[in-house]
RNA sequence: GGAGAGGUCGCCUAGUGGCCUAGGGCGCCGCACUGGAAAUGCGGUAUGGCGCAAGCCAUCGAGGGUUCAAAUCCCUCCCUCUCCGCCA
């Protein structure tokens, strides 16, 4: 994850700036700068010598298969200056090695600068970009009545369509047991948004492993920063994954694709495990932030002219989802210090859900740019023939499980306790209506 | 998990310490020939880095080692294939 050499040295003013704007150090990239000169410096001097070296053991061979003794003198007097070179080539390449990781290690200090359009500053600069539907309130009308909307745990419970507590004996706090009705509603959200993704948006489908190797978690950038939040096997050096975006990314690490392959977009349906230490109190209440949950992730491969657009576009088919679910949510762009290090346009999508009278993030739609597949070199021919060049990378949810369904749990509850279901998932789910 | 065989350029393959600055074939691109094409011939065809450039450096699954010199020898690991074992 990183900016680039190239850009460090092309543009450090506006790499300054993007610091600054995400609350990050930007005294990092002057040292970066003055590292890089010291690489360059050294990579010369190493460069020279090692022709040298070269030069010499070539010069051996010659002279043996010429018939000098590869004992003798003249073949000595050459081996010596081999080994001369050598010794030179092994401090530098020492100096170089230190002063690269060094370099790496400031590099990945380095935010990813947000798009001039991104407003910057803290949550509070944060854009309502829309709003759709209706904001249901808690305390509904129906036939003169007045009734209240209860949170999704309760419906949830007196539905049986989920367990909490037995998940929490099963597995622990955080794990919930869908059952039912709430099991059916988990594999029908999970095939009505597939089907959607690829009939008519028409992405691929893919179904990836949940577990990944480091190299996977190091490309997406899940190590080393964010380690604590992930499940790991430290037998098998695997690590369950966090979301889809970071096995289906990595399907085209180290690739070089055509231009006529790009873009690439997929759907990608996987559990979602997240050990969110420390997370507890009434914002994590019911399932509302859990430990494993299920999401169906979008993730894009561009030509960079053509990301900007790309982001607006998932991020409407993310909205496609919410609106054939007749869920009331708003757009929110995200402000430069709220968007996170690595994004460079951020989308959040925020649904309503009516019984706890909060907006619930469900949906988080990302530009990277070519931040991220420079980590993981996916590059792509402009031209036949033409030097790569890195792609854009894009992904964002469509949608996370859990948050989706304690909204439907809370918007279409009835006064009777039962609970309508709506419309486009009827077919996946076999019935119109879930009474206890 | 055990035994064995492998991993070289987009694909196939040659390569048992120095003539490897990695050869050949296929594919692809350009040019020639042609009315146009096929066939044929000639040339070109990896990635990253450094350099104004000429060019130089690195990379033969990954990492380490031996050596003046490693695709080649040694060690560790990964992956693929075959057989055996185990198993949804």
């Amino acid at each position: 994850m990183s900016i680039g050499l190239a850009r460090l040295r092309e543009e450090p003013d506006r790499i300054r700036q993007g610091a600054i704007d995400k609350g990050e150090d930007p005294s990092i990239i002057d040292a970066a700068l003055a590292l890089e000169g010291k690489r360059r410096d050294l990579l010369g001097e190493s460069g020279l010598l090692k022709a040298e070296r070269n030069a010499a053991s070539k010069q051996i061979g010659e002279a043996i298969r010429g018939g000098a003794a590869p004992s003798g003198p003249e073949v000595a007097a050459l081996r010596q200056a081999s080994t001369d070179a050598g010794a030179q080539i092994e401090k530098l390449d020492a100096e170089l090695a230190a002063t690269e990781a060094q370099l790496e290690e400031l590099m990945l200090r380095i935010p990813n600068p947000a798009d001039p359009d991104v407003p910057v500053g803290d949550a509070s600069a944060n854009q309502t970009v829309r709003t759709w539907g209706e904001l249901l309130p808690r305390d509904a009308t129906a036939d003169g009545e007045t009734w209240t909307r209860r949170p999704h745990w309760e419906v949830g419970e007196s539905l049986r369509m989920f367990d909490l507590e037995r998940g929490a004996k099963i597995t622990g706090s955080g794990f919930p047991v869908y059952t039912g009705y709430g099991s059916r509603l988990q594999r029908a959200l999970i095939d009505f948004m597939l089907d959607i993704h690829t009939s008519e948006h028409g992405m691929t489908e893919i179904w990836p492993p949940a577990l990944v190797n480091s190299a996977s978690a190091r490309g997406t950038g899940q190590i080393p920063d964010k380690e604590d939040l992930m499940y790991v096997v430290p037998r098998d050096d695997l690590y369950l994954v966090p979301t889809a975006e970071v096995p289906v990314t990595n399907l085209h690490r180290d690739e070089i694709f055509e231009a006529d392959q790009l873009p690439l977009r997929y759907a990608a349906y996987s559990p979602c495990f997240r050990r969110e230490a420390g997370a507890a109190g009434k914002d994590t209440r019911g399932i509302l932030r859990v430990h494993q949950f299920d999401k169906v992730e979008m993730v894009f491969f561009e030509k960079p002219e053509a990301s900007a657009e790309a982001l607006e576009w998932l991020t409407g088919r993310a909205e496609v989802i919410l609106q054939r679910l007749g869920l009331a949510y708003r757009v929110l762009l995200m402000a430069t210090k709220d968007m996170g290090f690595v994004q460079a346009k951020k989308y959040d999508l925020e649904v309503w859900a009516p019984g706890v009278e909060r907006w619930l993030e469900v949906s988080s739609c990302s530009n990277f740019r070519d931040y991220q597949a420079r980590r993981m070199a996916i590059r792509y021919r402009p031209e036949p023939g033409a030097k790569p060049e890195l792609v854009h990378t894009l992904n964002g949810s469509g949608l996370a499980l859990a948050r989706t369904v304690a909204a439907i749990l809370e918007t279409y509850q009835q006064p009777d306790g039962s609970l309508v279901v709506p419309e486009v998932l009827r077919p996946y789910m076999r019935t119109d209506q879930i009474r206890a």
